[in-house]
DNA sequence: CTAGTGACTTAGTACTTTATAC
DNA sequence: GTATAAAGTACTAAGTCACTAG
């Protein structure tokens, strides 16, 4: 099933950033139609009426918006109190992972290793929602049980190995065997975990002053700024030398909210951000972060030990009898926001978070972390619905944000896996589903018409869903569900293709899209009709949203959802390609480049980019000289072996004769390093503005790339470092080389 | 149905460390 | 050893999607 069909025709061309090209946008805003939606009867009269709606609007929403951000969090604390009251343990099968995953019809031997047996039964079981609730119980014992008898497991601790053995408590921190979560069993009943400990978030350094020797000048006069308004203008200072500062709207966003830090005398003084002059600031900060660069050796290492220290204390947390490594237990520290691509936003003031903005969460029975002295958190609760353990509120766009558990967690860990188990369950559906939207193209209804059409597009290229987003919030982007009519051109032929589309819009990041895709004749008429009598900035689907659409998906198949395509089909991709590229006789660094290659198809279908490495260029050209030396070094060695040869003819002797094979032997070794500099200079190049990281690290089921190097005898290490093999332990462990995905 | 909220995944870039070349 | 490049990590923005209240 499905590997032609999605051949990518997806050809990274340039994709770029577009900052300014992609202007466009600007000039629609006003009269975006967020509003149309509501209406099935789109009125194009309407143009001035959007207009009036939007200014006046926006305003008001603002408004809205603050009034909402105080009061939120009491509104906030009360809902939680009475949703736990009637959660207790009523929601059993909603919520519990792998509950979910599995269609009933589905074959027995979905693994083909044995090994697998114990997780597929616990999956098996976990599945079966009628005896859910009786089972419950038993398995909650159980699992009680074993963990009872568990001590608290510590993973190793690299390289602080000094204080082994000297109390109970040390001894207890002693590096056991990895834990295998995956072999034990999931709670059922929602709950995330059943004991959470940990020491809460590093603050922020507090602000240091700047010394007084340097000066900030206005309107060419020194001028001594208030602690408060001195330290946003060192955030602007730090980033003197970055594109954002010459951009009007990072200008103005600083500058109103630099003016909100000042005193009344600073308010009344500096009226104009052009006037400022940060240059001695700035040059102080280099200055600075050269002195940080050119310290010794042991301070340096002080600095490590420092750091790692305060890993060690806040870097863990004790998450049901074991420890595990949080993410990001250090609170972001106030700056500028910087968004990407033309943020409406970018510039503004991110405020400092004290503890009274901090929420912790934990277990009742833990050992709560302590505010810094004289200070407060905002609330301590005890929700083990939720994964995380530490939250606040973010000035910017009002969104909460989290500390969580580091991806090699077993709460992250499960999830992942589970997210490709689902994957793995559309492939058994695939075909139906797609049937059923070929099927739907036809249909007399506009809005399955859409849906049908708009899931073509996420299924064969990849796109996200593409929620609704809050206008003037955020940078304009779009997917699929909210693609404009600008941002596709159909031609009935092209370059001697029929019925192409092509794409070409900003999306997540504001990363361009660029795609030319030839699609089937009812797609394309399709295609006409929604945009018939439209507007450049009209929705293209506009009986449609993410919302209608998952709802469509969760009747087709449990638990699927829009993204689950792109998990699904890069991850296939990965397996297929693998299969297609991997050539038997190839050594190891062309096999690694096969996987390169594999990766990177999946990479182009997801439209993974980056920005050229700035030292790109020059980089190419020290390989390729590289190159060129070891090519002349060959025929050096060849021509040697040559002579050696001849000479060997003549005298026969073991003298030369060993001569021979030693040449031999240096010839071979050349040519085994020229090719690998070759494979690394094709790598490379193929690989200037395509980003692989990330969907290796999303996207594909690691089981596929793990049983691909079992087969091969590719060393994982050459395809996973040590991070990624620590995410992915649990397909590490449990992958044999005939996974299939 | 819609707007708003909350939790969680996915994303590219900036910075830091390590490996390799000289 | 030092300089440079590559690899790895930290950071945090920007998505997805479920749920709830009105």
């Amino acid at each position: 099933m499905s590997g032609d069909h999605f051949q990518n025709e997806n050809q990274v061309d340039c994709g770029s950033r577009v900052n300014d090209s992609h202007k466009h946008r600007d000039k629609h805003k006003e009269h975006k139609l967020k509003d149309h939606k509501k209406d099935k009867e789109r009125d194009k009269s309407k143009h001035s009426n959007n207009d009036y709606k939007d200014s006046s609007d926006k305003k008001h929403r603002e408004k809205e918006k603050i009034r909402h951000k105080d009061g939120s969090a009491d509104k906030h604390k009360e809902k939680r109190k009475e949703e736990k009251i009637k959660d207790g343990k009523i929601k059993k099968e909603k919520e519990n992972g792998f509950g979910s995953m599995h269609v009933k019809s589905e074959p027995e031997d979905l693994y083909h290793a044995p090994k697998h047996e114990k997780s597929l039964k616990r999956e098996r079981d976990d599945d079966d929602v009628e005896f859910k609730s009786k089972k419950i119980k038993t398995e909650d014992d159980k699992k009680a049980k074993k963990r009872k008898h568990e001590d608290v497991k510590v993973k190793p601790k690299g390289k602080v190995k000094k204080e082994v053995a000297d109390g109970k408590k040390k001894a207890k921190k002693e590096p056991e065997e990895k834990w295998k979560w995956w072999e034990e069993e999931r709670a059922t009943d929602g709950s995330k975990w059943k004991f959470l400990e940990h020491k809460g978030p590093v603050f922020a350094p507090p602000y240091e002053p700047l010394p007084s020797r340097v000066k900030f000048y206005y309107d060419g006069k020194q001028m001594k700024l208030s602690p408060e308004a001195e330290e946003v203008a060192t955030f602007f200072a730090k980033m003197l030398d970055h594109e954002y500062t010459t951009k009007d709207i990072f200008r103005k966003n600083f500058f109103k909210d630099w003016r909100k830090e000042m005193n009344s005398e600073e308010k009344s003084k500096i009226t104009d951000l052009n006037k400022c002059d940060f240059n001695e600031m700035a040059e102080f900060f280099k200055a600075q972060s050269e002195a940080r660069k050119s310290k010794t050796k042991e301070e340096k290492l002080k600095l490590k030990e420092e750091n790692e220290r305060l890993l060690q204390e806040y870097g863990f947390c004790i998450m049901d009898n074991h420890r595990e490594r949080i993410a990001n237990f250090r609170i972001e520290p106030p700056g500028l926001f910087r968004g990407r691509g033309d943020h409406p936003k970018m510039g503004m003031l991110k405020r400092r978070i004290r503890p009274k903005d901090i929420i912790i969460n934990c277990s009742k029975d833990s050992k709560h972390p302590e505010p810094p002295p004289g200070t407060k958190w905002k609330e301590v609760r005890h929700d083990n619905k939720v994964t995380w353990l530490v939250s606040w509120t973010e000035n910017i766009q009002g969104s909460i944000k989290y500390i969580m558990l580091n991806p090699s967690s077993r709460i992250k860990g499960e999830k992942d896996w589970q997210k490709y188990e689902t994957a793995r369950r559309l492939k058994k559906c695939v075909d139906r589903i797609r049937n059923q939207y070929r099927d739907d193209w036809k249909s007399k209804e506009m809005r399955i018409r859409q849906r049908a059409v708009a899931l073509y597009f996420i299924d064969k290229l990849a796109l996200r869903a593409g929620n609704e987003k809050e206008e003037g919030e955020t940078a304009d982007t779009v997917g699929c569900c909210s693609l404009r009519v600008e941002h596709i051109k159909l031609s009935p032929e092209k370059d001697g293709q029929e019925f192409v589309v092509e794409f070409d819009f900003l999306g997540k990041d504001s990363i361009r899209y660029y795609n030319q895709v030839p699609v089937e004749k009812r797609v394309f008429k399709n295609l006409q009709l929604f945009m018939e009598n439209k507007e450049p900035d009209d929705d293209l689907f506009d009986r449609l949203n993410t919302t209608v659409l998952n709802k469509h998906l969760q009747e087709l198949m449990e638990g699927l959802t829009a993204k689950v395509f792109r998990t699904y089909n890069a991850s296939i991709t990965l397996q297929q390609q693998l299969k297609q590229l991997t050539n038997s006789e190839d050594n190891i660094p062309a096999k690694i480049l096969s996987y390169n290659r594999a990766n990177r198809a999946v990479a182009i279908l997801c439209n993974h980019q980056r920005a050229a490495p700035k030292t790109f260029e020059k980089s190419m050209q020290n390989l390729q000289t590289k190159i060129d030396a070891k090519k002349d070094q060959l025929s050096d060695a060849k021509r040697e072996l040559k002579s050696a040869k001849a000479d060997a003819k003549v005298r026969r002797d073991e003298k030369t004769k060993k001569s021979v094979e030693t040449k031999k032997k240096a010839v071979e070794r050349i040519e085994e390093q020229l090719m690998k500099l070759e494979v690394q200079a094709t790598d490379r190049e193929e690989n200037k503005q395509i980003a692989l990281g990330t969907s290796k690290l999303n996207y594909l089921d690691p089981r596929i790339s793990v049983a691909w190097c079992k087969k091969w005898g590719v060393p994982v290490e050459k395809i996973y470092n040590k991070t990624q093999r620590e995410k992915f332990a649990w397909a590490l462990d449990m992958a044999e080389e005939d996974y299939e995905f």
